[in-house]
DNA sequence: ACCTGAACACCGTTCAAGT
DNA sequence: ACCTGAACACCGTTCAAGT
């Protein structure tokens, strides 16, 4: 009987870098990064603590494998087109991944030095402006302007999350108004856009399309005047 | 004897929230922000870690006054120049705060509802494009557009510090032309301007006035149209 | 040789016991 | 009533003991 019980080692997968990262970034999906700990992960995965420590060095090397796991869900480059709708494309497609995984964009940030496949990614960026007729210079400057915009992200500064009836958001707007004069008036004017009394706060999609355009008319005009010091 | 001892209570200085977030600061400037735990503070205090709780409800708090601190030092608006000039001082000096206390931009970010202090910084940068003669939808936008900007700081994606001697960068160099044709081509042009093999990375503070001037132009041209529609 | 339980050195915070 | 040491519920990771 005790043969028989041991005898199914089969039943559990043998781990591997891949069931670890596949189950870190489920696990990071379905709660928030502070839900993903070696612990709570090797529970996950019906082992010991321990037993991840043989497929990763550690928790960096665990959190750069899910890095490397979201950017590879980002479309390759377009052909064929200006290097305007490429880069935008591209870049939009990143947001779509980094949507799909909420924590990712906090854990790039916080990525020390990129692995391989990020370098790649911005090899490929790179590339899509120089062959776009950049000038390495130029290029270079554009990239920073860019900022965290090529993985699809910006910083969303603050995401607050308005609650309470009616009755007392009409009464906080009141006490808002003689202390946020000028936040108010915005929050009143999306909220009339919507409909409501304090909206669900911004449409993302559409501010980040903004900038995003903002900055690539900028960066278009840039390329036309031949450079930097034009 | 024993009387004598414990009779100089005088000797500590009463703890108080202003003393408690002061010590917080200079060890966070001191070391890293991880190098910043309750305990540690309570240590290089002089008290026990609970004693901290007497004056701060939890370490969000601290963190929260910490802001606030960093906030605090940012120049007021400048008055009697146009907007444009009055918004690009203000994001510097944001920046000169936030360059003094490296760990403020990942704790800005960290924060999950702005602090009172934070609001009214907004507020008054809300205030510089109306009054500016930028319409609410405009001002809106705006601000989603600079992100993070509005308090000095872009994600540097990647702080890589270049280390080792000469020679192994050049066959590091080499090896990266393969791989990384277009990170190589801009990382030999920014060494070249610097007389370096691999140069001390990019001169961040050229960098974010770039692109700070780049969006500052970008918006107010939208400005002269009139609006995002035209 | 391999695997893993216990241990180490930390956290933020609660709580009850002592003064 | 006030203060605080011990304790709780966690971490990531090391290490030695057991198979």
């Amino acid at each position: 009987m005790a043969t028989e019980l041991q005898a199914r080692p089969m039943a559990r997968e043998p781990l591997s870098k891949d069931r670890v990262l596949r189950a870190a970034v489920a696990l990071a999906d379905g709660g928030s990064i502070e839900s993903l700990s070696m612990r709570k992960l090797a529970h996950e995965l019906g082992v010991v603590p321990m037993a991840i420590y043989k497929h990763m060095a550690n928790k960096d090397e665990l959190l750069d494998g899910m890095v490397d796991v979201v950017i590879g869900e980002i479309d390759p480059p377009l052909t064929g087109s200006d290097w305007k709708s490429a880069v935008r494309h591209r870049i939009l497609s990143a947001r779509r991944a980094l949507l799909r995984h909420p924590w990712a964009s906090g854990v790039i940030e916080s990525r020390r030095t990129p692995t391989p496949v990020v370098v790649e990614y911005m090899d490929s960026m790179l590339g899509m402006f120089r062959s776009g007729g950049f000038s390495v210079d130029l290029t270079h400057h554009v990239m920073h302007t860019m900022g965290s915009r090529v993985f699809g992200f910006t910083q969303e500064l603050f995401n607050d999350p308005p609650d309470g009836d009616p009755k007392t958001q009409a009464t906080m707007v009141r006490e808002m108004a003689a202390t946020y004069p000028h936040i108010t008036e915005l929050l009143l004017a999306i909220s009339h856009d919507r409909g409501s009394v304090v909206g669900p706060g911004c449409d993302d999609q559409f501010e980040f399309e903004f900038a995003l355009d903002l900055l690539l008319d900028g960066i278009e005009r840039l390329r036309q005047q031949g450079g930097v010091q034009a």
